[in-house]
DNA sequence: CTTGACAGTGGACTATACTCCACGGTTTAT
DNA sequence: ATAAACCGTGGAGTATAGTCCACTGTCAAG
């Protein structure tokens, strides 16, 4: 099938597939042509871009996803290899969510302190959460 | 005082300083320059600087950064401007957390589902989580 | 026979936040 | 006197994941 097909049957934009390909995560064969140069996609590189689309779902990078279609290829992307991966993207993304917990609080806890220190409706004074330290060293 | 001080006191690289000058955070007028060219930093930019930091730390971007300043610098960065633009991030935060948490779920869920239909052990078949949009159109 | 929709290639541009480099001038220490 | 350490400017490069553009070629419909 030809790009535009392509294109239509994974939802991908034709300018994003060329990249996926400039990329190396599908590739096309020389011979793959039609007479006119038009390129031939074959079934699998549909089943391919599918699969882009399901592991970019879960969150991995392109780098990450072309390393599960190297695993699809060669037949060994096993139920074993394919959720080692993923519980190790999970640990990471428990990290990231912890992470961006303390630093939900930490802003809450500032922002309560400030209301409790500053005079009401003061338009007058910078904030101390921008301007003093010791205002969120402790935070 | 000459970059390398500011460098010193702030603890941000002497390039990372030029880029935020570049970027219109900082600026330096064009009569503060020592004889030989040498840029002479205020007290002020000093400040600016440590307000970056401790700006950028609650999650910022520098354009965002930037937004505060120019609040400090106009004297309107007060507590009750500041902490509007706090909760807003929060909220921000919040949702990404609660999208990261959807995200593990969901990850957790295919795993989970993948142990419990592969064969154990069985390294001939690639995983389905990968290949089969059933699979994962539950989650 | 021409217009529109498609195809190909190569390269530029977007956002974010730096980081590094080259090249040249200056200051400080030995 | 010379080397190390500093200063200035301008511009390139890094990573991520596309998106858009120009220019050209092809194909189908009216």
């Amino acid at each position: 099938m030809l790009i535009g097909e392509l294109s239509k049957k994974t939802g991908l934009p034709r300018d994003t597939i060329r990249f996926y390909e400039k990329q190396g995560l599908i590739s096309i064969g020389r011979k793959e042509r039609r007479f006119n140069n038009y390129k031939e996609y074959s079934e699998e590189t549909l089943q391919n871009l599918l699969a882009i689309k399901r592991i970019k779902n879960f969150g991995f990078t392109l780098n990450e996803t072309a390393d599960f279609l190297a695993l699809i290829a060669s037949n060994t992307a096993s139920c074993d290899n394919v959720s080692q991966k993923m519980l190790e993207k999970i640990k990471l993304i428990d990290e990231k969510i912890t992470a961006l917990q303390e630093l939900r609080n930490s802003m809450l806890s500032g922002v309560n302190n400030c209301l409790s220190c500053c005079l009401p409706n003061d338009e007058s004074t910078n904030c101390m959460m921008l301007t003093d330290d010791h205002f969120t060293q402790s935070l």
